[in-house]
DNA sequence: AATTACGTACAGTTCAAACTGTACGTAATT
DNA sequence: AATTACGTACAGTTTGAACTGTACGTAATT
């Protein structure tokens, strides 16, 4: 049979760290960070740096960057446990509607942003190109500005789909 | 102001292509490949290399890399004209619908191979420890099993949302 | 048949991201 | 107050992607 049986523990779980992995990379995580996540998701009780720094075999440092990035998306939680000095962190619950909202969230942001800049120019443009002298230049910006509108639209219905790719509450 | 003003048409060219390019950057292109589709998206006419070239001011060879994965990914395609020797390419017609479906496509293809490697490993995980002897390797993999269902339906769901973004014909 | 024009394979370079180890500031313990 | 334990800032290193220029095979032109 191929190379993939996997008889302990611990290899299985190496294994499907690494597969769930490659799924949450396509949510813009890196494989490093998304790593990180699936470590703490499959662990039975939130982590020290420690614990994910010899659980993946990378530094202490290399953990606190990445809990930083996870943290900022709002994907991993910081947990209080009394007499317990380290700082534990785990992935934050609701596979699902985390990362989708998480995702979609980002999604949402920067396109409604880059539709804002392209209208902008859009704009400019209106005034600048208005009495344009050479026609070729004039056919040029024709064609850019339908262009830009086909753009702007794209972004339209790129934000329309998000939403209705919203998880039910 | 701000240094957000472009007067000739060169300048705003280069503005949108910087951000659509943002936009589909986010679509898993990089920014080089995305600057370069763009290019040929608001081009009025089908471009060679050297034109490409020359539009954005790198190599030949890395136009003809773009080029090819651009084209692996059905976002432009060759274009013949009478009594031109070099290559022709244009993007492709229908910016949404071109974009959406290849993303979605590549989405699915790798989700659904996710999810039948994360099946495969679970089907491995219920011969291996069905006898388990020590408690706490049980409760590990009784927790582990229980996550992969979760993964693996995080799969389903992420298939099902994605088809439910397939464009209209 | 010889030459020219073209696209791309390949080796080398540049640059940014990931990572490591050390150093430091702060909070807990003694 | 002194010491220890912890998280992170920072500088240096490694690794991989983007890019360049050269070299080569193939097809068109002469």
């Amino acid at each position: 049979m191929g190379g993939n049986d996997h008889h302990n523990l611990e290899d299985i779980q190496m294994k499907v760290i690494h597969e769930f992995s490659k799924t949450l990379e396509m949510f813009g995580l890196s494989m490093a960070d998304s790593r990180l996540f699936v470590t703490l998701y499959l662990h039975p009780s939130p982590m020290t740096l420690d614990e994910m720094s010899s659980a993946l075999g990378k530094s202490k440092t290399a953990m606190s960057t990445g809990i930083r990035n996870l943290s900022d998306q709002g994907l991993v939680e910081r947990v209080w446990k009394k007499g317990v000095r380290k700082d534990l962190y785990t992935s934050t619950a609701n596979l699902y509607k985390t990362f989708m909202t998480s995702y979609i969230q980002k999604w949402q942001t920067a396109v409604a942003e880059q539709e804002k800049e392209l209208s902008a120019v859009e704009g400019q443009m209106k005034e600048n190109f208005k009495g344009c002298v050479k026609q070729m230049e004039k056919d040029e910006a024709v064609l850019l500005q339908e262009r830009m509108q086909e753009m702007i639209h794209f972004h339209t219905r790129l934000l329309k789909a998000l939403q209705s790719l919203q998880p039910a509450p």
